[in-house]
DNA sequence: TATTAATCTATTAAAACGATAGGATAAATT
DNA sequence: AATTTATCCTATCGTTTTAATAGATTAATA
């Protein structure tokens, strides 16, 4: 789903297009909420996607990628769920970024972990849009790499 | 189109969800090569689609956007083409990203032109996402706004 | 054994990107 | 005035992804 911004159903004022998806916001805010928890006892799914607002289904599969990732561990029957498996002050934006958004280049030539040379552009080193994504990415990878979940809790 | 990273069909390695669009990619490639140019003379899409292998058709509209958007000029006709009306430092990439992008912000709630309260958020002040996306957008901003066109070409 | 809750597979609707087609318009040349 | 050139404009299309839903299965607890 992209995000439109209009006054009126005639006049479109902005598509966010570098918009982050419902996946990584969710996946975050559960993060989140989990690392916010007085102990590390299971939290059921239910309970999270109720406080958070967050299709239950939906965010199955994303608990489910970031206990794959190592994140969380998680309980089967009652009194089970997920709880957190790693400190909140060892967990990068980097990686959950990396996880649940994808590379963080926004395009594949400035990309640290998924480098590919594009097809339609003879010769990067003259190339503006590799020039001006090379900044973007570092700028981006300082905020990730400085950022743990322990940072976005009050 | 989403650019998916693979060694095998069986073994995705990475997505990228945020990734630049091929408008905005485009656009700067044309930017650019008008800016290098000698002098102003107009210059037809179909040199500017050939030298950076770009469709022409796609790229015809990209042009008429920076064109209604102020950066550039147009002549029809024999000798016709597109051509530069604002100096390459002039032209910063915050309002290149926003006409060809879409704005800066990846969360409408850190938007500085086109701010929207999540409708699923209670507590912008209190909110993970919103804290960290602050942050990438400040960073990207910075970018943006210290560079020009002219910083783009070599 | 019954209940609880995570796990897994599959499917779906909506939407945008990127591209293409075809013709209208305007300017220059002959 | 006619022809050529090249921008301008509208409309449409296929592919792909996102976000969500449904249903069935597995595992753990009481």
């Amino acid at each position: 789903m992209l995000q439109v911004y209009a006054h009126s159903p005639r006049q479109i004022l902005a598509i966010f297009v570098l918009m982050l998806s419902k996946k990584t916001k969710y996946g975050l805010k559960a993060l989140t909420y989990l690392a916010s928890q007085e102990n590390r006892e299971p939290v059921q799914i239910a309970e999270i996607a109720k406080h958070e607002n967050i299709s239950q289904k939906f965010l199955e599969s994303i608990l489910l990628t970031l206990r794959r990732n190592g994140f969380l561990g998680s309980k089967k029957g009652k009194g089970g769920g997920y709880y957190l498996i790693k400190e909140p002050e060892e967990i990068k934006m980097t990686s959950v970024m990396r996880i649940l958004e994808g590379p963080i280049a926004m395009v594949p030539c400035v990309s640290l972990n998924f480098y590919e040379k594009c097809d339609d552009c003879p010769n990067e080193k003259a190339c503006s849009v590799h020039k001006l994504m090379l900044q973007v990415r570092d700028a981006n990878l300082a905020v990730y790499r400085n950022t743990t979940l322990a940072d976005l809790i009050e």
